[in-house]
RNA sequence: GCCCCGAUAGCCCAAUGGCAGAGGCAGAGGACUUAAAAUCCUCCCAGUGUGGGUUCGACCCCCACUCGGGGCACCA
């Protein structure tokens, strides 16, 4: 125990009887100083954020808010740490920073657990909070507890249900029967985005396809802007996430051309990014599945034939429909189009490789110049038409679709053309026509929001039998949940709020007659779609977020996540931004201006998991090396976005630096508020170059750097007290002093016990970044080096103000580089004083 | 199959187109110590995945490839 009791003065604070059981790094005793100090901070309350009348400029710092499963990991500590420090970093430089947290408390999880005991799921869910709450207080994240809210309380969610009636009015919520998504054990319906790779996102198990009538929100409207506004974003956000939006979105451009259908009144619309192929479209596919198919096979007495083949691929799963090199399959519907441009009949086919909800529903088929094409007609014994040659093999013989550019042939007046001359030609054709006109296609979805779950937003909508959908009147929100108590949670393909008989059963808003409630929740993603504006205006109950706070905070400056919302919460979110912009709610498009997404947390280069025995406890490392030193290992272990792997970073390492930089403040011998500009240059020069290049390496997420600064400057501290100037140096109390602040961003307990030690009030944190002083910034010597067509060849020490024509004058007056130069020609030197001269020469 | 990102010392990672090494881990030696721990000091190690190109000069820019990670994937 080296230093309890080393003359270390703790004034006011409780002394408490902690006995550290670390003699590997008893060099100062963590454990105490983050029991000393917690409860000054309670007092202290150094995030509190400024209230309206505050004079300096804001900034809105937001960690993605956490769900209430079980105690926070080491996943959290290190996106938490990485939220601190830019929070901590930003009070330091004087702004008024807004860091709130709240929890994501709605979802499957907690029901699941409920279901296990027998309770409400609220019981879990709250005991959850409480324990993440107290973990994040020890483990000194800088949030503003004034301002926390939980999703699951009908003082939030009654917000979820005035926006959902927001957006009906709009027409953005509607309902609509279609083939959905459905996990057989979760028991509910999945958005488009909870469907990874045919399975659930949550429980991994094979999605399968039901037909049910759901609400969607229409984000489709919105996909030209969702697309489009990403320029605000290119530089501020991570590339791979504006790329991962981009290719959800999956917008393409083409022509939709019509074509008459023999003996069928209505003419067909396809939908092809090839409209410069049209004349090489030898047959027709519709999606089996879809309103059109059952339509065309109508009297063409195929009929059963077609009901064996719907009947056949309905029984396929999503995962059988992803197989790569899956034959194709198909029926023909024994009916025939007209291609407009010349007249040729093409049979129609119907098969499941076309998809029922992209575009229309059916294509032309060009089989020379698209694969899956090509393969169904090979499959089929379907003629296949170059269109474009493209000077690869045929088609026909390679098997393989030419896709590139080239010169149309076999296409009439577009013959000799490139391809987007003859899209520009056929497209100008086809519109004069009738035919056709250029086209967009998404392959972004609606938003289905509907799950049968209990543990979420009641859907604020009353079925009438005669006035149909009548949305609950606003005064009467919060729609508040049922009592879980008697329900049966266990999913079983329809909402538990259905057995909610008083709770269901309601009076028509409108006639009175008796109606009932819509039984689904919504899904939770809606809740975290909104929350960001929730924060400023929490304790607000008139309204969901108030304009002079949204004026205040609004948008977030920096946003701090993992990448696994990359789409879905992200998009979302900013869908509802847009949406809420267009009511006139909010005067900006985007809501996060900035966004950071930090990798994960690895153990031996894979997740950590239970299953796989790799799992590392936060409780245990915090417990073994002090919470400092594990924000310290995250913080330094790497870039902020890359993975940590914790066998890659050494915590006692962190507390070794950690204690160094401690000592220092024990060693430091002149009074607080001694002149700096005394202090001895050398050590003043690196504490402000420290601090400079730290304060640029934090701009820019550099964060590791930031802390190889910091150690830095300990190292010259400790050199400077013991073989410099000494400790009584002022220079060595300017060193601590910035020590202690820049540290405070990442090792707040240990910054915090160094302020105290240095003679200064808590809390640290707020002490402001010192000013750097740009004269300190400029070296006294530099060293220049001498190149010899690019290869060094000498080095000399020049003032750093030298001249380009002193400089080149001098490196030609050493002897190395005179006698190097000797029986050759000088072509030409290129000087950039005072760090280089490079003399080219022909020898 | 298509798209994106990356590759620097035994390991994690730094280097506005200008001295490849800032910082750390691991390792070696030394000082202090009866000894150990702790502390302090010193040292060791790569020429930047491969092959081309641009440039006075390339880890950095361009092209091709290899390997690793990620995203999308019957979206017409």
């Amino acid at each position: 125990m080296a230093c309890r009791g080393s003359g270390v003065q703790i004034p006011s604070a409780p002394r408490m009887d902690i006995e550290s059981t670390h003699d590997a790094h008893a060099a100062y005793d963590f454990a105490y100083v983050q029991e000393k100090w917690l409860p000054v901070w309670d007092q202290v309350q150094p995030f509190k954020s400024g209230r309206t009348d505050d004079k300096r400029p804001k900034k809105y710092v937001l960690d993605m808010f956490p769900y209430p499963s079980g105690d926070l990991h080491m996943g959290h500590a290190e996106a938490y740490a990485l939220g601190d420090v830019i929070a901590r970093y930003w009070i330091q430089k004087g702004f008024n920073v807004l860091h709130p947290i709240g929890w994501d408390a709605f979802g499957l999880p907690a029901e699941n657990a409920a279901i296990k005991r027998n309770e409400d799921p609220k019981i879990w869910t709250y005991e959850n909070i409480a324990v993440q709450k107290a973990s994040m207080r020890r483990f000194a994240c800088s949030f503003d507890w004034d301002r926390v809210f939980n999703t699951c309380d009908p003082h939030y969610y009654r917000w979820n249900q005035w926006l959902f009636l927001a957006l009906y009015e709009r027409g953005l919520a509607y309902r609509k029967d279609s083939a959905v998504n459905w996990c057989p054990d979760c028991q509910t319906v999945l958005a488009n985005e909870q469907v990874v790779a045919g399975l659930c996102e949550r429980c991994d198990t094979a999605v399968t396809k039901k037909k049910l009538n759901q609400w969607y929100f229409k984000i489709t409207d919105y996909a030209d802007r969702l697309l489009d506004d990403m320029a605000q974003l290119e530089g501020k956000w991570p590339e791979k996430v504006l790329m991962m939006q981009r290719n959800w979105i999956g917008r393409s451009t083409g022509a939709n051309v019509s074509f008459v259908i023999e003996g069928h009144k209505e003419p067909v619309t396809v939908y092809t990014t090839r409209p410069d192929t049209l004349f090489g479209a030898t047959f027709m596919v519709v999606a089996a599945d879809s309103e059109l198919a059952a339509q065309l096979v109508v009297g063409t007495g195929v009929e059963s034939e077609f009901g064996t083949y719907l009947g056949k691929i309905k029984a396929d799963s999503d995962i059988d429909r992803l197989a790569t090199d899956r034959p194709k399959t198909g029926v023909f519907l024994n009916r025939f189009a007209i291609n407009p441009v010349n007249g040729a009949k093409l049979p129609i086919w119907a098969s499941d490789y076309v998809l029922a909800d992209y575009g229309t529903g059916v294509i032309m088929a060009v089989p020379a110049h698209d694969q899956r094409d090509l393969d169904f007609a090979r499959a089929m014994k379907l003629p296949v038409t170059v269109v474009v040659d493209t000077g690869e093999e045929d088609p026909n013989v390679s098997g393989v679709a030419t896709v590139g550019d080239g010169t149309l042939i076999n296409s009439g007046a577009l013959n000799g053309m490139n391809k987007a001359d003859a899209i520009t030609s056929i497209n100008a054709q086809l519109e004069a026509d009738g035919a056709g006109h250029s086209a967009r296609n998404y392959r972004l979805r609606d938003w289905l929001v509907s799950r049968q779950r209990y543990w979420g937003t009641p859907i604020p909508i009353i079925h009438c039998p005669s006035c149909g959908e009548v949305p609950v009147p606003i005064d009467q929100l919060p729609l508040v949940l049922p009592q879980a108590e008697g329900l049966d949670l266990k999913p079983k393909g329809s909402s538990p709020l259905g057995a909610a008989t008083d709770w269901v059963n309601v009076l028509c808003p409108k006639c009175s007659a008796p109606a009932k409630r819509d039984t689904d929740t919504m899904d939770t993603f809606v809740d975290s779609s909104w929350y960001y504006l929730r924060y400023p205006s929490s304790t607000n109950h008139d309204e969901p977020f108030s304009k002079g706070d949204l004026q205040t905070w609004l948008p977030v400056d920096q946003y701090v996540g993992g990448v696994t919302h990359a789409i879905l919460h992200l998009l979302y979110s900013r869908f509802f931004t847009k949406v809420l912009h267009d009511m006139g709610m909010l005067d900006f498009n985007e809501p996060f201006t900035r966004l950071l997404n930090q990798g994960m947390v690895v153990m031996d280069g894979s997740a950590m998991s239970k299953s796989r025995g790799n799992l590392v406890r936060l409780s245990d490392e915090l417990e073994r090396h002090g919470v400092d030193a594990i924000r310290l290992s995250m913080v330094f272990a790497g870039p902020p976005e890359d993975d940590v792997d914790w066998s890659d970073v050494s915590p006692s390492g962190s507390v070794k630096f950690l204690s160094r930089a401690w000592r220092l403040s024990g060693d430091v011998k002149s009074a607080p508020g001694v002149d700096f500009t005394k202090g001895e240059t050398t050590l003043r020069k690196a504490t402000h170059k420290a601090l400079h290049d730290a304060d640029f390496a934090v701009e820019s997420f550099r964060f590791n750097v930031a802390v190889a600064r910091v150690m830095e400057l300990v190292n010259a501290t400790r050199k400077a007290i013991d073989s410099g100037p000494g400790a009584s140096d002022p220079a060595v109390r300017e060193a601590v002093e910035a020590i202690a602040i820049m540290l405070s961003l990442v090792a707040p307990f240990t910054a915090e016990e160094m302020w105290e030690r240095l003679g200064h009030q808590p809390s640290v944190a707020r002490a402001g970044w010192p000013v750097v002083d740009s004269k300190l910034l400029v070296a006294d010597v530099v060293t220049a080096v001498v190149q010899i067509n690019g290869k060094i060849k000498d080095r000399l020490d020049v003032e750093p103000t030298i001249s380009d024509a002193d400089l080149e004058a001098a490196a030609l007056a050493r002897p190395a580089i005179a006698s190097a130069l000797v029986g050759s020609t000088i072509i030409k030197i290129i000087t950039r004083a005072p760090k280089i001269v490079n003399i080219v020469i022909n020898s």
